[in-house]
DNA sequence: TGCAAATAGATCGCACACGATGTAATATGC
DNA sequence: GCATATTACATCGTGTGCGATCTATTTGCA
């Protein structure tokens, strides 16, 4: 084994190799993730990031807006527009706090709890997209935590 | 060791514990990642997409849209606006095939050409905010990739 | 030849994603 | 007790991302 096509760069995942970047292979898989989620999702009505706001929903109703953008790490920009979206669905209820006005607190409909009996199947049909062993997908969730925490530190 | 949070459902990826699951390890990662794009990004005035069509067409000039397509995972209509945006910035240059005139050939200008000397420190950038190790990474890669070929499979 | 099928992009509509900024309500400091 | 800072969202502008559909061109085949 000789020089490698990386050799005038030391760290493999520094090279201006499409191929050889851990940033595309996670934006590449990103994008085919959600294609199967799409699909899975269509008869619930809802797109990805929706469901995100439902599984927060489901652990823990009557969050505030801040709260679920920690658990989801998403900003109010994003956030607002897609919670009308999810009101107007009749999913979730979006109502000014008592105590304090500044918050506004969102919380499931009877219509946004039953959709979770409707949601069982769909980490099983990922499940059987991604063909892997359970034990890949947990290691490969795990290192992506880390990976995560990390990159959030030097953002 | 007894019963886990997951007893119910047999693969550990198959919950509806946000926690537990790969694809929102996967889609929160990702986001911060392009966070950590967009701070060494700006400085040359491109996105993270319009990023990796440069590394594409420095890699090999003068693609078809649908080749650009290919490499990157993405649609005509995602490439279309922002091949045009980047044309606006002077990066590159669209035109209609001379013998096929359904296809437009994308190629760098001088500029976008010479924007890849500049583009040197950014691998090394993202590298550091990872924290992680090269085998790490390479790693984590190689299980992304496998993944993503199966998603694209079964969906 | 001549016309249906296939191909390559473009367009439309909708839904994120977020930096920058605005606004209203609450907390803090003196 | 009142000005100032902070907090919690909302809004604006820009840039993706893609399903559905359209248009122009080329191919294929009777």
């Amino acid at each position: 084994m000789t020089a490698r096509r990386t050799s005038r760069t030391p760290q493999p995942g520094a090279s201006l190799q499409l191929g050889e970047q851990l940033c595309f292979a996670l934006y590449s898989t990103m994008l085919a993730m959600n294609k199967v989620y799409r699909k899975l999702l269509l008869e619930l009505g809802v797109t990805y990031p929706q469901y995100l706001v439902l599984l927060v929903l489901w652990e823990r109703d009557r969050l505030m807006v801040s709260e679920i953008g920690e658990r989801l790490f998403l900003e109010s920009p994003t956030l607002t527009p897609l919670l009308k979206r999810m009101e107007l669905l009749g999913l979730l209820r979006r109502i000014r706090g008592k105590n304090d006005e500044r918050q506004v607190i969102v919380s499931l409909t009877a219509q946004g709890r039953d959709l979770r009996s409707r949601a069982r199947a769909v980490p099983g049909g990922v499940f059987c997209a991604t063909g892997c062993s359970p034990n890949e997908l947990a290691s490969i969730r795990d290192h992506l935590l880390q990976l995560r925490a990390r990159l959030l530190e030097n953002s």
